[in-house]
DNA sequence: CCTATCTCAGGATGACTGAGATAC
DNA sequence: CGTATCTCAGTCGTCCTGAGATAG
């Protein structure tokens, strides 16, 4: 009962990290309800938008292209493929690898992902008029080139 | 081998819940990095400047404060307890209630995460300059500002 | 021999759910 | 009685580490 305002703000509410945080989490938690919605989550979308994208290709060479990690990469293709949206075919060159492949019901379920994708877009940027949508995304793209950059460096070659 | 570019640069590396979940990730990163060099984690800070912002209180009115969930508050508690950075007494006036209160330890560990903090800031704004800076808090803050009421008007009047 | 590929087990963080015991 | 508080167990998505089996 001490306390009077329920409006608690402290200090580290107006932080650059707690702001991206928090648009992050709404973000998120808007792209997955949407995915959710069509039973789907994002790993799927990635997946099925870097095959198309990118043509059929190993696991190991999805990862790289889709940045999901290989461990990662075992249990969303099983997923996937147990709903007939991509394919498992063994490499005939190379025994070690399955090429996967999206299928024709693979490519609907792609379109439809992508229909909440575009929808979560538009929810996410609601309050902000074209030239600010263009203005944040720009400064966004402007800091992920620095730490992607930062990052790759500082872990070696290994791409 | 059948790969000609590294550089995979998939349709949706663009769309600004990429952009956001990315630049977050990196930002997540930076700051967990720093907490975790001295030790804690981001619910160590986030608890530490909320009580000495607002005070003793009950673990109930602390997770309201913070943000941090009730079943989370508890292992906070007990890490935070252990090194003695924080007391937890039992309330004379509410048996269910423990007073929470930041000891002079807390306050002294309490300085140095927000050393890391500041750093961290500064780190992840890097690329940018001042006025960028203030222009990308600001866009983030509208964002968050339509997304926090988005999201309360939906639940109901529970707060 | 060494490296690449696929698989599985599990951890870490943040956010959350459900259930129980206790006190108001 | 119902509600609030604290605790514990566990889920989830994303990211990540490590280890094993198999194949190049």
């Amino acid at each position: 009962m001490e306390n009077s305002s329920d409006k608690a703000s402290p200090a580290w509410m107006k932080l650059p990290s707690w702001l991206l945080s928090q648009t992050a989490g709404h973000s998120q938690r808007l792209l997955a309800e949407g995915f959710a919605s069509v039973g789907a989550r994002g790993y799927h979308y990635r997946l099925l938008a870097t095959l198309e994208e990118f043509g059929p290709a190993s696991q190991a060479e999805l990862g790289r292209r889709s940045g999901i990690h290989l461990s990662d990469m075992v249990a969303t293709l099983n997923e996937l493929a147990e709903e007939s949206f991509v394919e498992r075919s063994p490499d005939p060159g190379d025994r070690r690898r399955n090429v996967i492949s999206l299928t024709a019901a693979g490519k609907r379920r792609l379109r439809v992902l992508e229909g909440q994708l575009a929808q979560t877009q538009d929810e996410l940027l609601a309050p902000l008029s074209p030239a600010d949508r263009r203005k944040l995304t720009g400064l966004l793209t402007r800091l992920l080139a620095h730490h992607d950059q930062q990052a790759g460096e500082a872990e070696g070659p290994w791409r």
